[in-house]
DNA sequence: CTCCGTGCAAAAAATTTGCAATAAT
DNA sequence: ATTATTGCAAATTTTTTGCACGGAG
């Protein structure tokens, strides 16, 4: 699995690094979407520059490794590009926790759409926001 | 319209004035999300401070006036809050134009999640990427 | 040798905040 | 009078960029 990403980058002339590797590391045991400050925090040994880390964001996102999210916070967050199952958010306003789920169902809705104003429909975000079980009380 | 937004504000001890008027006015006659900057450009008398702007944005928003839309620009848009009819948008990602629609339905997957990972869900945001069609050629 | 990757510092861009002057109630 | 609103400047925060150095091919 990062042996497909080392081909990819490889194939596009950039090298599978030590910082590269630690950020897939980072979200690939991430349960959700992750800031560019909090990537950084997660790297213990060796800590890049925040500059670095978003050079890196930016490039394997240009390369479809990652995407990002961006739930309206004033900043991105990032999560690996599963591209069989598309994910989508929850987030709870009380605590933050983001939950992923699978489960879309859009694709009439988008084609119904395509249909009537004329668009190529190539993605969409969908998040939703509420409250969790626990802040529910 | 702008009668509602009045008494709303005055319930809650600020005043309808012009910055605010300006504002919502343009929104009003706006076909897409505006952001902060764009909203300033488009108040052509007595052009108030961008700060004053992004107050007057922050406290409509909180009173539900307004919404805020963030697509992935790095910025924020905002757009009026129609209570009734809840919209989502399609973006063209060659050319930027938004288009707004009217046609939704999540609530059954709506439902069906909240039922799943024990979320109150309070609202979603939904927003098509692709391409227009001019850009399609 | 020639790019690529990185650290460091500086720059940009979006947004927020402090404070004093002004306007509204 | 009391409180809200604004302009202005400065500060914060997120993200980007320039440059020089070290390293891989």
């Amino acid at each position: 699995m990062l042996e497909e990403t080392r081909k990819l980058l490889r194939h596009n002339g950039r090298s599978f690094t030590g910082v590269r590797a630690s950020i897939l590391n980072i979200l690939r045991s991430a349960t959700s979407p992750l800031s560019p400050k909090q990537i950084l925090g997660l790297i213990v040994m060796k800590k890049p520059d925040l500059a670095t880390v978003y050079r890196n964001l930016s490039l394997m996102k240009s390369l479809g490794i990652i995407n990002s999210v961006d739930l309206g916070e004033g900043f991105k967050r990032y999560e690996l590009n599963h591209p069989e199952s598309h994910k989508h958010h929850v987030i709870c306003r009380s605590c933050g926790k983001i939950e992923d789920i699978e489960e879309c169902g859009l694709q009439k809705l988008e084609m119904r759409i395509a249909k009537k104003i004329g668009f190529k429909i190539e993605k969409h975000r969908l998040e939703f926001f509420g409250l969790c079980a626990l802040c529910r009380e």
